[in-house]
DNA sequence: AACCGCCTCCTACAGGTGTAGTATTATAGA
DNA sequence: TCTATAATACTACACCTGTAGGAGGCGGTT
């Protein structure tokens, strides 16, 4: 499974947080970020189905489009391929590189000075 | 500028190490992880200074190829392209996903948490 | 039964990417 | 100066991506 496109990632994450669904739905969904005919989604979904991302329910008309992997399955390939093109291995630095230029929540912070003291054990 | 993909981030990780070099270097740098042939990689850099990313010193023979953009300012785009895909621009969870998974040293764990200090104020 | 609107299938087509082969030119060494 | 070798230029080609259009099928409404 290559790396998916930035479009990939929009088609997958509306049926993720859907759960599933029609295409009129889907269209409709991703009108706004892409501006997408029916076709062009339909597209998306049939050779998403040849790379194993989605699954098509044939059972029933209209079909039922779901996400054939779950989230979490892809961005953790995703963190991989971009941690050794873009950083060359070094999670120490990206991480510094976000935490630079993002200001995260006051929350965010604990939760990730809570996170380093576990690494401490 | 779109984003790099992985063979071109190898490419210009090759060119920012040595500061620039001639084909046959830069061939010989790549070899072990590409395997590529001379020609392809005069492919990639021809293609990659039509897209500003490399630049072609034609003064002299052999020609010099340098990268025409800094790392640091390829790896703040392709974070924030990375950011907004893969984590919908929460950040926090991004960064807690990277440190969860990959273990880091002491050294920079120490250095993460004066980063969250600093950010403190 | 006919029609309308959605759904699906098939086809298309331009531009990008990966990976060279071939032809030509420049250069350095014999 | 002739010549092997490296460098460059030009061409190729298959597969992937983005983005549909057209034709025909299905189901609900008159």
């Amino acid at each position: 499974m290559p790396n998916l496109t930035e479009k990939e990632w929009l088609v997958l994450g509306e049926l993720w947080n859907s759960g599933g669904a029609e295409l009129g739905a889907l269209t409709g969904a991703l009108r706004e970020r892409t501006g997408w005919s029916r076709n062009t989604v339909l597209t998306y979904l049939t050779r998403m189905e040849a790379k194993g991302l989605v699954s098509i329910d044939r059972e029933g008309y209209p079909r039922k489009y779901r996400a054939a992997l779950g989230r979490e399955e892809c961005q953790a390939r995703a963190r991989d391929s971009f941690l050794h093109s873009v950083y060359r291995g070094s999670a120490g630095d990206l991480v510094a590189a976000f935490l630079k230029e993002r200001p995260i929540s006051a929350q965010e912070r604990d939760a990730l000075r809570r996170l380093l003291d576990e690494m401490e054990v």
